[in-house]
RNA sequence: GCUCCCUUCGUCUAGCGGUCAGGACGCGGCCCUCUCAAGGCUGAAACAGGGGUUCGAUUCCCCUAGGGAGCGCCA
């Protein structure tokens, strides 16, 4: 078994490409066989170095490690004109004259005439060359009969050669086209199983036909389908994340996104969730639906939180170390991320979020909340909150068991529920109304920005209380 | 226009002739509760339509409708 993902680097690696790579890796890993990266950028033109890092930054961050490549199509210009030539040199191909007017002008007549748009075999015979005009390639696609393969998704596909027409397999300049580099890549670097979108099932047959040609096997194909945005229209940029690596800058865990997709067109039974190793050894690219799919967000970030709380905190606070760098906040500076990890996993959705709504245990804030201070900072917080201060100051040992003992213990003695004295507390160690549980908001505030911040909150109550 | 392909709750899906059509996300309700969450229980929610085949169709076949892709000297 030898698959391959084929990106062209004319962009980012987005969500469907991506899925596209996790088929291709778990079905070659699956089978205990190789999983080849080839980057197809015979576009000079539209093929950038920074989509390439893209793509190779997004695989990455997946953990989709191939076994061979990155191969890149333009060091292979030279095998390519190798193999033209010898399609020349045995009459399968031929050089065509046509101008891209008279091309046009073809296509043209025969939509008019509701005909499919097909290039008519002008030069098939053999054309007298034509001053000042550098010939394209054609392959000679065989005439009559039908091309039929079986796909590993889609079932038994079949297509009149009458459909297909003579196409373009080298420009005037020398250079390949797709339908042709795609097929000479797969033949040399053995590629058994061409696992790509179903956008493809259209050239599939055209390079079925050159394989033959080439006294090749066709591989086996398996044309998965596509993937659509939240609203069930086909993905773009505005649908916001597209990009694999937008969703790691937007905070969500690799194992949260290749988990959502490998759901996506794919399943076992009931099971939502799965390992890296469940997912190698219960994935088939047989058992893959026919169905374009829907990408919800909804879902990811359901998943995005199991991930955040299941996984060990160590591997979890490594990602979110990097929401911390983005957004300037200095991890140094107040609880190990591991700690926080702890307690705030079940309340985001994301790591972007857990670093934002963090940042009150490292850095101090300047203001409390208005409406929060509006409501919990009252007069009536004063005398709560000094007991709890008192009691604070005090402890030698700065643990939950202990915090939370004091907390409940002031609400005893002052006969007043928990939310009296909780919330009061709350705003004052985080400036809003909301925060982890009041012992865990006072375990990771620490001992002295803890009392400092009571201090201040009781000033600004008594401050307010004087100017009323 | 032509060719190919697709069609189960809002969404992701299970189903492979006989099921109360199952699960998950989301949504509603209740419980828990120091806030926000999380969690527990619970509820609403689907076989696109029409013909066949069959004792019996979500399941097999055909048609219609709707949707998608392709028809490049892009990949």
């Amino acid at each position: 078994m030898r698959t391959r993902f084929a990106p062209s680097p004319t962009g980012y690696l987005h969500v469907g490409g991506a899925r596209t790579a996790l088929f291709c890796y778990l079905q070659a890993r699956h089978a205990g066989g190789k999983f080849i990266l080839r980057i197809e950028d015979t576009d000079l033109e539209r093929s950038t170095p920074e989509s390439v890092q893209a793509i190779l930054e997004g695989m990455e961050w997946m953990g989709l490690d191939y076994d061979e490549g990155p191969f890149y199509q333009t060091q292979r210009f030279g095998r390519y004109a190798e193999v033209v030539q010898q399609l020349l040199d045995e009459g399968q191909a031929y050089h065509c004259y046509c101008s891209k007017e008279r091309i046009g002008t073809l296509r043209e007549e025969a939509m008019k005439a509701g005909l499919k748009p097909r290039y008519d075999g002008h030069c098939r015979a053999g054309a007298e060359p034509v001053d000042g005009v550098k010939p394209v390639v054609r392959f000679k696609n065989p005439q009559g009969g039908s091309v039929v393969f079986e796909d590993r998704v889609r079932g038994r596909i079949s297509i009149s050669n009458d459909e297909l027409d003579d196409l373009v397999i080298a420009r005037p300049d020398g250079s390949p086209t797709y339908n042709f580099t795609v097929v000479v890549d797969d033949m040399d670097m053995e590629v058994s199983l061409v696992i790509r979108g179903d956008d493809h099932i259209n050239n599939t047959p055209r390079q079925i036909n050159i394989y033959r040609a080439l006294g090749a096997e066709p591989p086996e194909f398996a044309h998965v389908p596509m993937i659509l945005g939240d609203d069930g229209a086909r993905l773009s940029k505005r649908h916001g994340a597209v990009s694999v690596l937008q969703y790691r800058d937007d905070g969500y865990l690799p194992q949260a996104l290749v988990n959502y997709l490998v759901r996506l067109g794919w399943s076992h039974g009931d099971q939502e969730v799965f390992s890296r190793e469940e997912m190698i050894s219960l994935f088939d690219i047989d058992d893959v639906n026919r169905k374009a799919s829907a990408f919800s967000t909804d879902k990811l970030d359901w998943l995005n939180q199991h991930y955040m709380r299941e996984l060990p905190a160590a591997e979890v606070a490594k990602h979110l170390a990097f929401q911390f760098d983005a957004l300037g906040i200095d991890a140094d500076n107040g609880p190990a991320l591991e700690d926080l990890v702890g307690v705030q996993a079940d309340r985001v959705k994301t790591l972007k979020e857990m670093a934002e709504v963090s940042r009150m245990f490292y850095e101090d804030f300047d203001e409390f909340d208005a409406n929060a201070a509006k409501k919990h900072l009252r007069p009536v917080a004063l005398e709560p909150l000094q007991a709890v201060l008192a009691k604070l100051e005090v402890l030698d040992d700065w643990a939950v068991e202990a915090l939370d003992g004091i907390v409940r213990g002031t609400a005893e003695e002052l006969e007043a529920g928990m939310g009296k004295i909780a919330q009061p507390l709350r705003v004052a160690l985080a400036g809003s109304a909301v925060s982890p549980s009041i012992d865990k908001t006072l375990l990771l505030v620490g001992r002295e920005r803890s009392l400092a911040r009571v201090r201040k909150a009781i000033a600004f109550v008594e401050a307010r209380a004087a100017a009323s």
